[in-house]
DNA sequence: GTGGTCTAGACCACC
DNA sequence: GTGGTCTAGACCACG
């Protein structure tokens, strides 16, 4: 569980780790079932106040992502392969969904997307 | 100048006055020395208060958009085609590339973004 | 971080604020990571509105003095003293340069105006 | 009588025209005696609305650099020799005096602030 | 009539 | 408690 916190980032503390959390848990990075660390011991780690960690657990259960049991702890759910794989879809969907409609306002074509895309990668 | 604001959005009214306003000015909409409106014109016009309109010039104006002059108005800066377009393949780029980047961390390989972004077009 | 406003100084308000601390700052009173007070106190103190201290903390921001954690505060930047020293060599030098080039256009000679800068100190 | 507006610059029309014209007078390029052209001429020669060519006029007069004769013109007023220095000294030393002390606020000694004099002179 | 500055409030997001 | 955003006024400098 190694989350990166950037303090001049535009993007909330609790936003942050709410991503790097979520996104470990869609790449499988962290397994169904794991069990998280306190919320205590990532703020300290994080030295970050408890309220964010707190928020962004919050969120993390609301989306689905953790469940607590009380006293126990919280766990990643149990989401199936074919459950992460649907996340990931509709979540990479939207971000470029986005993109692409920010880019079409400023007048690219199809083409010159998918050429910068492209330039994105390393070996294209 | 047309603007339309959204007071359910996420964004703030400012962000939404200046990503329209520089998205016509890079799209041609609004030329090169052409006179803004007053903003108190602008502030009645969409029914918000001076104060995000006037936070928009000023960031217009710091990004090199406008230009303005006091008692007199503000005006388009004249920006040459070249520079219009050099302006928006970086903006094009960087959003392209946060998008990339994120989907990349989900797992996404290029070919999967590029038929994303394909689809998002009525002919490809 | 003491601060005086003169209401009828030929300055806005904002502009007072800002030289001050960000002479201060140049000058090494205030330290690198220390925390400014907060916009509210400081506007309580100074008794003008929250708006001129808002904009001389944003300009100092733009200008690299201090940084702003929403939520938490604002802090002074940590910037080297190599860096302070070079700082305040450049906006001496331009205060002086554009003090000579009046003087110049005057009709006065070198000599007169290092007279006239000598005649300043108390034991030259 | 050759002056040079700059729109953007920091200072307003009014006064530009105003320090251009006195400076003028101080050096003598304009001598004592002379006529300046009438206002609508100087608002059509520097493409600016007629209202700061009057203003400039009207703080020319109220210095003492010009007056106007109703229905003959304006002209620059009879001082001396012996009087155009003093004025030139005074506003020299004001000047100077202003840039000195935002240097020493800034930490500079004496021997520093005049080796930057210097430095701004071709054959020191 | 134009923008620049300011006041005295308010509500919200974040920590 | 901290800054971010906004409202609805006001007065002033500038052209």
């Amino acid at each position: 569980m190694d989350i990166v916190i950037s303090q001049s980032s535009d993007k909330p503390i609790y936003t942050q780790i709410y991503e790097q959390i979520a996104g470990q848990i869609l790449c499988g990075q962290i397994s169904s079932g794991e069990r998280l660390p306190p919320i205590r011991a990532v703020s300290a780690n994080l030295q970050v106040s408890v309220i964010p960690v707190k928020k962004a657990w919050e969120q993390l259960e609301r989306d689905g992502y953790i469940t607590t049991q009380i006293g126990r702890g919280t766990f990643v759910s149990g989401l199936g392969k074919k459950m992460l794989q649907e996340k990931r879809s509709g979540i990479a969907a939207k971000i470029i969904e986005d993109a692409v409609r920010d880019c079409r306002e400023l007048g690219l074509s199809c083409k010159e997307i998918v050429a910068i895309v492209k330039s994105k990668f390393p070996q294209s």
